[in-house]
DNA sequence: GGGGAAATTCATGCAAGCATGCTTGATTGT
DNA sequence: ACAATCAAGCATGCTTGCATGAATTTCCCC
């Protein structure tokens, strides 16, 4: 299903939400709602950011030029340079726009609630990071590592999301998180999940990760009881 | 004289392999040691793979420029572009060397044998991907996973790596891989150590890790027997 | 409700800064 | 003396940021 949200359209293709100047989206806009006056500005400056993301995901930090991102995004560069002066101001939009998909994709694992399969929880919790979100966010994270400007940001939303991971994870896997042991247990699954997504960067190794992925769910069944 | 031939580098310079140029590492090279048969020539290559390393651990692989880590080597762009005529092949190179400093400091962990004390192993394990090494081999991955020449040379390496790591571990835990799910059971621990090694990298959370690793050796004990 | 001014949004051209690679010249070791 | 090694200057290409101008939308007043 649609556990990792971002687009792997083709290239030219344009957004899910792009829409003529004319029409609006069913109830997109409060009544305040006064920031952006324009349907089309919305759009394209949400273009823009699926379109950082993307080219993120696709060719790293050095290779997302704000001139590939506009052209990802179907306008042109000085438009992406009206809504995001510099090109800083475009990734630290794009940082709080990954954060939020991740935590979209995230969510849409809760409506099943906590199934007694907790292989397949794993399942679904390690393959949230194995899609182009969590490399777009793994790009992010290194150059921020390094940019002092996105450091912060980067590492607030982060956290804000790994919260809110482990939350659904406790959620998911129906732990007893007053148990002592069980929130690092827990911890322990999402850091071997994001190392598991790490090593997937440069080799699709699914079939490692699976079973990997089986023989932890086993051994994590048996720690939470 | 001349050992080096202009010292004038940063105060902090040394990076902590940094040798004279007359000795060696201990099993560096072998009989058919190669190109160049200077010392200094081999100094000064050196100087610049370890300043590479540094740089890419500190800065980044965008703010790793060539002049930046010849200015960290001490010595002239021109000298670097000598040894390195592209800028692809500083970090080619930087790359195994890289790899080797990684197995190197894995084997360290070696000749104390397989201890009784696998939590003690598993701290140990866990702070190899903690360390600049593994900054600047993060680095390099996220790099190479979008410069189609770097990511060859690195998936290799790194599946070397990988494996020793693996066979280190197996080893340093007392292990038996012949049972069925021990070997998924030690990768996903090296999976795990990845994983906290990448949390590692904005924020320094070593509270978190050691009680992460606290318990998951407790778990690891219990499915090693 | 309609028309026009004002503001927003978007496109294009331009200059500055920077990194890479190449070439030339000086220095050291064999 | 010769070759290898190192240093410095030069030329090219790319990216960013800014400035100007056109098209579109919103606001406001009649």
């Amino acid at each position: 299903m649609g556990v990792v949200t971002t687009d792997d359209r083709a290239p030219d293709d344009r957004a899910p939400d792009d829409r003529a100047p004319g029409d609006r989206a069913p109830g997109d806009r409060g009544p305040g709602d006064r920031v952006p006056k324009q349907d089309r500005s919305r759009a394209t400056r949400r273009r823009l950011l699926a379109a950082a993301v993307a080219c993120l995901a696709e060719r790293g930090w050095a290779g997302s030029t704000v001139s590939v991102v506009a052209e990802r995004a179907g306008v042109s560069r000085g438009a992406a340079q009206h809504h995001f002066p510099t090109r800083e101001d475009l990734f630290t939009a794009a940082v709080e726009y990954v954060a939020e998909e991740r935590s979209d994709a995230l969510r849409a694992l809760f409506p099943q609630g906590a199934t007694g399969d907790r292989r397949a929880v794993v399942t679904a919790l390690v393959a949230l990071y194995t899609g182009p979100l969590f490399r777009a966010a793994l790009h992010l994270w290194v150059a921020a590592s390094n940019e002092e400007q996105l450091r912060s940001r980067v590492t607030e939303l982060e956290a804000r999301v790994g919260r809110e991971s482990h939350r659904i994870a406790v959620e998911l896997l129906g732990a007893d998180e007053s148990a002592p042991g069980v929130r690092e247990t827990v911890q322990g699954l999402l850091d071997m999940a994001r190392g598991l997504g790490l090593a997937n960067l440069l080799t699709d190794d699914a079939g490692r990760r699976e079973r990997v992925v089986a023989q932890w769910a086993g051994l994590l069944d048996d720690a939470l009881g």
